[in-house]
DNA sequence: TGTACATCAGTGAACGCGCGTTCACTGATGTAC
DNA sequence: TGTACATCAGTGAACGCGCGTTCACTGATGTAC
């Protein structure tokens, strides 16, 4: 062997995984090819032996870090996790000061619906597993309710995360992380709410 | 007067109403000055008589949208809506459909977080509104409470819209939004969580 | 055992292009005398 | 009334730079005979 076998594979994850970070750092748009491949410890030459397109390095980014954020999740609930340790466990200031290393959806939702169908797909269907997992700390009842509400907290926390991230004042970020918290407490355990008709 | 009066006044205001549209569309990243100043009649050059820098346009061009967001809100207000309305208003096919006329912060808010520190201040001053105006929906009750359940109110309403456009199932898409509208209703007339000790 | 060739991950320069920004200039209209 | 000059919004070319992408080449290691 001219290189060690999985040398390959494991140059194309190391890519994978540094674009992961530096897109939820600086989004998509503002991240360059050469930058990504210089921290991996390449030249920019090399990255066409590995992917056809920077789009497609995105749709293999975005899904490495939803991988990998289900991972924890499930993890976490092997560990006997509830609803509210883990809404503390997203709505929190060590994951609001480091989005490089935390969800993608906070860091890059609205870019992703900007994105080629293939990379929306693959986030559809990583949405989809990712509601399964939450319907799973509520209260047992209408399965359909149950996904509803879980779908419902999902933009919940994304969207008081993004809060917290881009208000300017410290104590407003922290004020707006606990009513997130609440109100995802108050969402998913409180009064059942009628199926839509 | 070499121009009719108010005329210098008048093309700055296109460029804003110009660049507010398009950075809600593309995001502000993937846009570039040369076409905002194309699509509002002028070439290249007559920006920096407008503005000091791209920066200063996204800040102003952000505030236009939330402005322009607030006085809709407001006057919508006056022909007596209450929440469920307000919350139709917002997670509706019309709005998720058509990005460049509609919330700025559910096409822009993880870009507002990684922009300059006037950006973010100016983003702050206008959420702390929204959340006066959005607190005024919900039934009387403590001030704080009612402050932290419209905070959360419009984390909800954000990433949901977010992740209706992000998704790539049409159906997916409609039930997320009324799984938002749903959730929003328990959050905001269901039943009263104490406030953080 | 030694030589010629195949393989292939990675190099690094180059492609055309658009970026944000600068600046000398234009030209229509005003004022001064 | 006529001429010289001031004003200033906008023009359009140019700056250096980094973008995504392509490609001829390198060099270390394998195989063939």
């Amino acid at each position: 062997m001219r290189y060690e076998k999985g040398h390959r594979s494991a140059t194309r994850q190391r890519i994978v995984e540094v674009a992961a970070r530096r897109f939820r750092e600086s989004g998509v748009a503002a991240v360059g090819l050469t930058g990504v491949m210089a921290d991996a410890g390449l030249t920019n030459g090399a990255f066409y032996g590995h992917f056809e397109s920077k789009e497609a390095l995105v749709c293999d980014a975005l899904c490495h870090a939803l991988d990998e954020r289900e991972a924890d999740f499930v993890a976490s609930g092997a560990a006997g996790a509830d609803l509210e340790s883990s809404l503390r466990g997203y709505l929190n200031a060590a994951h609001r000061d480091n989005p490089g290393i935390g969800c993608p959806s906070a860091a890059l939702l609205p870019e992703i619906g900007r994105h080629a169908d293939a990379t929306r797909a693959a986030f559809t269907r990583h949405l989809v597993t990712f509601v399964d997992l939450i319907a799973g700390l509520l209260p047992a009842g209408e399965p359909a309710q149950a996904h509803a509400t879980a779908t419902a907290l999902f933009g919940l926390v994304v969207g008081t995360l993004q809060l917290a991230r881009a208000v300017s004042d410290p104590q407003l970020s922290d004020q707006i992380l606990e009513a997130g918290i609440q109100a995802g407490l108050a969402l998913g355990l409180g009064a059942p709410v009628d199926a839509p008709s």
